[in-house]
DNA sequence: TTCATTTCTTAACATACATCAATTTTTCAT
DNA sequence: ATGAAAAATTGATGTATGTTAAGAAATGAA
């Protein structure tokens, strides 16, 4: 074993496995400690990985020409994280993932990740579905940004993410609304 | 065969299938053609479908209790279509799917494709890849709208998709870049 | 605890986009 | 081809959000 890969269940927990699919499993997560801060992914890397949160918080961004930072995703307990763009059609990144907090996180690359769908099929099955619901997060989130007032767009994001509000600070909610930390702290003002 | 579907091969182009696979796959898909203005999924619609596009040209919009009109998506040939959140979640639609032109689709719902996956798993792999790059583009769409003003996300789509345009009325764009008609045609005033 | 640093708030003013109303242009059925 | 309906444009005005600058509050390291 590669590191200490004992909550590795916690991740397929929804599957049933044997003893001897958990090794091979095990076999490809690696298992990372990052602090406060800490950068997994960068502007410009190639992007062969994406990262399961065991504990902790993590958010991808973007920096525009100007130093702007844009919020494409947070990802708290049990969720997965990486840049998408750069992770699934080969470019490079144009996203900085990085902890928010002290986190937890296992680790697959794509080659490890094709490998496992041979060995053990219904993984395949499981990563696609964890993928639908995340592609209808991101089609609520679109029709939010085009629809809603950003005041709106702020209430629902608390109501619907409560767990995540106590890792952030609000430069990163406005970043993730598309709005300055002034407007933000107006909204505020107006909802008290 | 429970309708001509001869051209049940394109959509699987990139996979090489043995005639025997393709009889498989020709039985869970089912032709529709529709006109101009027919309406394929309406709010509050379980739906239990995605949809093909042979040819033509379709959209995904939301009405909001106001009345306004808010495009999640446009299909045209060689692109699958629905309310996502709907089918994946098994929540009621709250989009409605339109024909923005004369066109052909196939038609394939939930129980047959999860049969098509255990009878063809190459399949499954085959919508995962779909599905990833759909995602991907949906992440980019995200960050050009809390990132670009509405000019720079109106040239960026025209850029984008240039055959998508001679299907499109302005108040189709307006309401896919979360804008009104005015400000569109203002934006094209000043570009011109 | 204290102080430096980071984050948040407030205010005045600027700008992008929305709204409302009227008119022109385009589209489409006859 | 013609006219009614739909779509696009334009102008005047309103509002939400951005920008800049200053100060207040919160945070975190020593």
């Amino acid at each position: 074993m590669r590191s200490d890969n004992s909550k590795i269940k916690e991740i397929f927990k929804t599957l049933d496995f044997s003893d001897s699919e958990i090794k091979i499993i095990e076999s490809v997560f690696h298992k990372i400690v990052v602090k406060k801060g800490d950068i997994l992914v960068r502007p410009g890397d190639l992007v062969d990985s994406h990262y399961y949160i065991l504990e902790g918080c993590l958010r991808t961004f973007h920096i525009d020409s100007q130093g702007k930072e844009y919020t494409v995703q947070f990802g708290i307990k049990d969720w997965w994280i990486s840049d998408y763009t750069a992770f699934f059609t080969g470019e490079k990144a144009i996203m900085t993932v990085e902890a928010l907090a002290d986190s937890i996180i296992y680790k697959i690359n794509s080659n490890h990740k094709e490998w496992l769908y041979d060995q053990i099929p219904r993984i395949d099955r499981f990563f696609r579905i964890k993928l639908e619901r995340a592609f209808a997060a991101f089609q609520k989130r679109i029709l939010s940004g085009i629809s809603q007032s950003a005041s709106d767009r702020y209430q629902h994001f608390m109501a619907t993410y409560p767990e995540i509000e106590k890792y952030l600070k609000n430069y990163h909610i406005a970043s993730y609304l598309g709005i300055t930390t002034e407007s933000l702290s107006r909204i505020r003002k107006d909802l008290s």
